[in-house]
DNA sequence: CGACAATTTGACTCAAGTCAACTAGGGTGG
DNA sequence: CCACCCTAGTTGACTTGAGTCAAATTGTCG
């Protein structure tokens, strides 16, 4: 998923807001002066840390930020014309959320902690006057909203025609690879949502998802106990998944 | 699909470039000075007209420019890993595309004309340039791609878990009011695409397409002959689709 | 230590896919 | 102008992957 800033270097002295976040190192823009940092982090709201289950808005809600996220874990979702949720993404620390509601003045999903976690608000209309002054910002912030379609679109192509065992496979995946930006184990983790989130998310049962687990463990490609994960086999995990997902 | 500006007036004076442009009362920006808007027209161009099959740009093609149609219809699509295709998106008058390459600095979508067309092409580095100097300019585009992100989140609920009747139902009326916002009729109207390309892009296979056509048909709800359709009962085709859909 | 929620497993069903044959358009060249 | 060809579209018969329903098991939290 989109992050504020393309994984790189901050060689900048970090400001007071930002500077006990352990994501500075990617998720501060590049190219951009200390001035113009200090700027950028003065209209940053560090949120209070959430509980599983807080929101951080609501389909409906007015639209004024978009948000990162500092630590933990959420997801967003969309109710369907028969009422219940549909996933649109899992969030992780460094990466951005609250996007669907830029057009239009109203958050179109939901944003919900899966875990305890914090994030950062970006109030939207600050940070588009800032982003007239500094080029750098602007074009930061189109790309980070060119990779949020991009991410989107991929997803597109995994929901519409891969089996239930592409679909997971590609999940896992996405999760190793966001993990390791990190600098985490890519191949072992804990899954912060549940597994009736990752069949909604892909369009599974739960029983599915279940089932896929236990396949692609008898294949020793993977060993789960539970919502822990070790990856055995990362190659044929992205055998299976065909493609790189960028979830 | 997002178009260049929300559907509105055009109050100014129509520069040359875009004076026999059909599109142009929905396809400026609003809010921008004749000064502003001759600026902005500048930098626009016009490409020659599009053959049926012929390409606007290839997945990996060096991404420079978003393109906004002008007349005809257009669909863009990427590889799926085994290799064949699936569409993101079909373009009609007055809607952009090609914006899923501005991250990155290649096209991931490769952009084909469905009939003959013809598109407009922005260069983006100009574009953003312009965005820094006219502040609803900037503003604009980041609702341009905030509304291509709801666009895609929309389709991915579309896709999800929704059955085969419903996807159809989904598209249909998408077209259709696509069509009304283009001042021609919403129930009346010619498909620009195969059924193999409707399939392709809600994740059925044609056979199916056709069956669920034939099926609507038998209801009275739509009537259909080859590309012709004609809507006949406009809300029992929402009730199906449960939901309107902005693709 | 319960009580409830999440997960797993099994048996059965069904919507959509596959395979295959047939029909309808839409050009093209003679 | 028409015969022919080729592609797009339709229809039918059969198969199957994933959903549904149901029951057992595990995990979690008050």
């Amino acid at each position: 998923m989109s992050r504020i800033c393309p994984a790189g270097h901050s060689t900048s002295a970090q400001q007071p807001q930002c500077d006990d976040c352990a994501l500075n190192p990617i998720c501060l823009p590049m190219a951009v002066s200390d001035a113009e940092l200090h700027r950028l982090e003065d209209i940053i709201q560090r949120g209070r840390p959430l509980q599983r289950g807080d929101h951080v808005f609501r389909s409906g809600d007015h639209f004024e930020s978009i948000f990162a996220v500092r630590s933990g874990a959420l997801k967003t979702y969309r109710l369907t014309p028969d009422g219940d949720e549909q996933i649109m993404g899992f969030h992780l620390p460094g990466e951005m959320f609250g996007l669907g509601g830029l057009d239009g003045h109203v958050h179109p999903n939901t944003a919900v902690a899966l875990e305890t976690s914090s994030v950062c608000e970006v109030p939207f209309e600050r940070m588009e006057g800032l982003a007239l002054e500094i080029p750098s910002l602007q074009h930061h912030m189109f790309r980070l909203l060119g990779r949020e379609i991009g991410a989107d679109e991929q997803l597109l192509v995994l929901l519409s025609k891969r089996s239930a065992e592409e679909r997971i496979a590609a999940l896992l995946l996405s999760l190793s690879a966001r993990f390791r930006r990190r600098n985490l184990s890519p191949t072992r983790f804990r899954l912060p949502m549940s597994r009736g989130d990752i069949g909604n998310f892909l369009g599974l049962v739960v029983e599915t998802v279940s089932r896929v687990f236990t396949r692609l463990q008898a294949q020793g490609i993977i060993e789960v106990h539970g919502k822990d994960v070790h990856i055995l086999k990362l190659d044929a995990l992205g055998g299976i998944a065909g493609t790189q997902v960028e979830v």
